[in-house]
DNA sequence: ATAGAAATAT
DNA sequence: TATATTTCTA
């Protein structure tokens, strides 16, 4: 129960940042320069070399996190924004992939806040008294007899480290803005009829991220194109903010059919599910760098109201697919960047 | 084995 | 209540 968990863009990793080569977007001012990245970018690969080491830099978050106190240094972090942000910026003007001009609406936009303001766990502040006892709980007639270890089960309280445990229950995601975009783009690309969970999760590359996660949400948004199409008007239904803070690309308007493939799309595909020379994927890595859900460490305890959602804007940051270096030999719980607090590493699941 | 939908849980 | 997760079914 009490361990929901912000996914939020930022990761600092230490960093073995060689699988990757992610764009480590380094300060720039000038539009001029950013043009240069994002065409390196674009072309190739950008030369790690010349930026900015960014991932160097960094205190261990595992420390950070254990004493609570804010990262580092939060100039590299807001660079690593700034730059970020820029870099986006450009790839939209110039009509570059996956990024969808329609945010009208909702300005996502905030300053770049991020490090100042702590991502903040979800309130929920413990369950609490929780339902008293209202519905029955059904059981499913599932009934195996399976008394498994009837030991203690679980132990709901907060699992302290019990490192033998193994499958412990994940907590509970949540869907900032920025995770929902990044799911909506992906879903924008593969067309709603190849958007199914496993491969929208993929592409995400999201670490931590599980197919039921995507599944569910991805039912979830359905249900909410569909009951906008039956509107046909835009009619910001109250509802379901976080749906209506990004907007639905043209693409994932009918189902069926071929999708996106002619022009349809805004220029999200490439043009590559042809049977083109290069089929593959139209985009290898929609983002640059798997996006890690990191778990902030509560700052203001209780008391201090925090605010709904921090935006942020993205924050992607370089990372390796090696995941963390092993830091953590085997005790050490503070999960660093993972999006889960204590136990469980991401993503184990090999497909 | 995976996607989709329904039931639960928080 | 809303929304994420779990269970169940196709």
């Amino acid at each position: 129960m009490g361990e929901e968990v912000k996914m939020s863009e930022f990761e600092v990793n230490g960093g073995d940042d060689e699988a990757t080569a992610t764009a480590n977007t380094a300060f720039v001012d000038e539009e001029d320069d950013v043009d240069q990245r994002v065409l390196e970018w674009e072309i190739g690969l950008p030369d790690c070399d010349d930026l900015t080491p960014l991932s160097q830099s960094l205190i261990p978050p595992e420390l950070a996190s254990a004493f609570s106190i804010s990262p580092e240094p939060r100039r590299t972090a807001l660079d690593v924004n700034r730059a970020s942000y820029y870099t986006l910026s450009s790839l939209r003007s110039s009509g570059a992939h996956f990024f969808t001009d329609n945010n009208n609406k909702n300005s996502n936009n905030n300053d770049l806040h991020s490090f100042n303001n702590p991502i903040v766990v979800e309130p929920e502040g413990d369950g609490s008294g929780s339902g008293s006892g209202s519905e029955p709980k059904k059981m499913r007639n599932t009934d195996v007899g399976i008394a498994e270890e009837a030991d203690s089960a679980v132990r709901t309280t907060e699992n302290s480290e019990d490192p033998s445990a193994r499958a412990l229950k994940r907590p509970r995601l949540v869907w900032t803005p920025q995770l929902h975009k990044r799911f909506v783009d992906v879903v924008a690309h593969l067309g709603i009829k190849n958007a199914v969970p496993k491969t929208i999760m993929q592409l995400m590359n999201v670490e931590g991220l599980t197919r039921e996660n995507v599944a569910s949400h991805l039912q979830k948004y359905r249900i909410y194109l569909k009951r906008m199409q039956g509107l046909s008007n835009e009619g910001p239904s109250a509802s379901d903010q976080l749906f209506a803070s990004t907007p639905v690309p043209q693409s994932l308007r009918e189902s069926g059919s071929g999708g996106c493939v002619g022009g349809g799309g805004s220029g999200l595909v490439g043009g590559s599910a042809n049977g083109n020379g290069h089929v593959g994927m139209p985009i290898p890595m929609p983002y640059g760098a798997p996006l890690v859900p990191v778990a902030m460490p509560m700052y203001g305890h209780l008391g201090m109201h925090q605010g709904g959602y921090h935006h942020q804007q993205n924050g992607y940051e370089t990372n390796s697919y090696g995941m963390q270096p092993r830091d953590w030999p085997g005790g050490n719980k503070y999960g660093s960047m993972m999006s889960y607090p204590n136990h469980m590493a991401p993503n184990d699941k090999l497909n």
